[in-house]
DNA sequence: TTTATATATGCTAATATACGCATATAAGCA
DNA sequence: TGCTTATATGCGTATATTAGCATATATAAA
């Protein structure tokens, strides 16, 4: 799909593209969005899987939540998260695709 | 073009990956790169069209050129700055498309 | 060489961020 | 109810970031 090349950058488009970026721009948030790339995980076994504290992973998804690049389901005690913006995903997935061909 | 799904995020990938979002997760960052799009700027150029300061701008860039996101030429005493990575200017025009249309 | 213009940079203050500890909350089960 | 497991959150600390001032550097022109 190609875009047009001059959008106008509006306060409101500008503030949300960094806030975006802002939110990927952390090596540990890249991470927790890799990971759950292809499938949900619970709190925990994201904790588990890339070696950060259970306060750490828990914090990181809270303010990916906030600004709506994960969502999370709850079963019984566990609450299993999985990414919600598709956009977002793209744009990472881009950029690792890009990394790795360097 | 289709990408693999499943890159390995070796360190190496993970911190120039999030290096390039950090760098795109400041709206004066993104405002200066943006107006870079079309075509080369030189510092005083930039700071008028942005009212930004001109050390604000000399930062900026100074931090950009470092990881090699803008590249700069001079001209007497005068320097002009554009843009030298592609991919990044891609992932910006597609998060600022994503905006757009939301 | 002196002056003017353009840009870069050292320093600092204000602010933001990431993380971990300790604890709170919530759900399920005995 | 009391206990266990899973997750969330308040708080403090260490660190990073941004921007602006003042000044340094570089080039050109007089």
């Amino acid at each position: 799909m190609k875009y047009d090349t001059h959008l106008e950058l509006t306060e409101e488009r500008l503030t949300h593209v960094s806030q975006i970026f802002k939110a990927l721009g952390d090596p540990t948030r890249i991470r927790i969005l890799h990971l759950l790339l292809d499938k949900e995980y619970s709190v925990n076994e994201i904790a588990e899987k890339l070696e950060l504290h259970q306060s750490t992973v828990s914090h990181q998804l809270s303010s990916m939540k906030k600004i709506r690049l994960v969502k999370s389901r709850r079963e019984g005690t566990t609450i299993y998260y999985s990414h919600d913006d598709k956009h977002v995903i793209d744009l990472l997935t881009e950029a690792i695709n890009h990394a790795c061909h360097n």
